[in-house]
DNA sequence: ATACGGGACAAACCTAGGTATAGCTCGTCC
DNA sequence: GGACGAGCTATACCTAGGTTTGTCCCGTAT
């Protein structure tokens, strides 16, 4: 944990969004870029795939525009590649000339939309709005499940044994009795575990494991 | 809980899973039934959406192939119907003259693909194999939250509120504090609500109430 | 050689969780 | 009006959870 000196701010302060264009026409550039910032988003605008990827992956909710007819890399295939690298920034399609193999690829691979041209401006603000608040949601997740897994990673193995028998719901002299191990060496780690942890509670702690994808993932009903 | 006679059997016997086909074109029925069959999948084939919601809805994992283009009720409106009927067996869609938008639509609203004619068999049945797998999980998910959510509706409102809070992590002097109530009061509560649950540990009861949308959702973690 | 961390345990002690028995008030259903 | 269930509490008692202090073994990094 490295504690920050700054005045504490609630939360990362350019909170301001952004959405990145992938287009080869630089007068469609242009247009989703004046049609963006009349929003008041932000706009960082790319003419082929390679330019976007050398570009560094965004700390800010963000979503992509692209074009499917790309040169060299075609839209799907900057798509595919993005997921390779995880980067999970959500994506709207444009399209002159689609099909609908193409759509139904971008679809299945979590696109937020596919649009054909002429696009409506309202349909695609919708979009990126969508697309937008989705990315927050994500980093969202994402970044308290990162907290919680640097924490895990800290536990010794003998800790994280512990975790996962004491989550799954056994009572110490159990988790004692399959490790092999005395009651109370059992609750020293368990202490030691939700101090690492910073769990403030079982319940906490059984979230976190939940987080972490720890067992079970449905709850234990027996009818 | 009722208990059941027969010699214990793991699941649903009549596990078998069931295709629904609903198309206008009787020999485009004929071929899919064909093909369905051909690899040991049970078939159900109708002419018109009616119809199809006229059958009862399967208590087996199944799903639609649906063409798009029906008389009266279209492929996307029988979705939508069905979406508000709160059934949500997985459809396939199949399309001679589709365009863009309605596969977006399509896909956007969860179905499992959109595949347009001429039909590859292989490419069916791989999506039709999906799309069984997907309600299979989905029943699975269902059946066991139902069950919680019935148990949970036994409880009284007094039983809730306390359920709500020592889920959260606190402690039953704190639970008391918070409703007004007497320590001992709120152990009692515990316990009655551990019996009606069918939790055998508090870890049990955090998944529980989870699977049941009460509170946080993700863990709750400071930094 | 020594310092360090992980792993394991014990005694003592305290707090939290949980049950059984019993008793009270209220409102409602028949 | 009496039975019933929900809600609430008390006393008494027991088990489970958790900390502190101190001890020991082992491997390895310096």
């Amino acid at each position: 944990m490295i504690e920050r000196a700054e005045p504490s701010r609630p939360q990362e302060d350019g909170d301001q969004p952004i959405v990145f264009i992938v287009d080869d026409d630089a007068s469609m550039r242009r247009a989703l870029t004046n049609l963006f910032e009349s929003v008041g988003l932000k706009v960082e605008a790319f003419g082929s795939a390679p330019q976007l990827l050398q570009a560094k992956p965004p700390e800010v909710p963000s979503c992509l525009v692209l074009d499917i007819r790309l040169p060299g890399v075609s839209g799907l295939d900057l798509q595919t590649d993005l997921a390779k690298a995880n980067i999970h920034t959500p994506i709207i399609f444009i399209t002159g000339h689609g099909d609908i193999p193409m759509t139904v690829r971008a679809m299945k691979s979590g696109a937020i939309d596919f649009l054909t041209k002429p696009v409506r401006d309202q349909d695609i603000l919708d979009a990126v709005q969508a697309a937008i608040e989705r990315d927050r949601k994500r980093r969202d997740l994402n970044r308290t499940v990162s907290t919680v897994r640097s924490r895990f990673e800290s536990l010794s193995p003998r800790e994280r044994d512990v975790l996962s028998l004491v989550t799954s719901g056994l009572m110490n002299k159990q988790v004692a009795a399959q490790l092999g191990l005395a009651e109370i060496t059992v609750k020293i780690y368990r202490g030691q575990i939700m101090r690492k942890m910073g769990a403030k509670s079982l319940a906490d702690l059984v979230r976190m494991s939940e987080a972490l994808g720890i067992r079970p993932g449905k709850p234990n009903v027996q009818t």
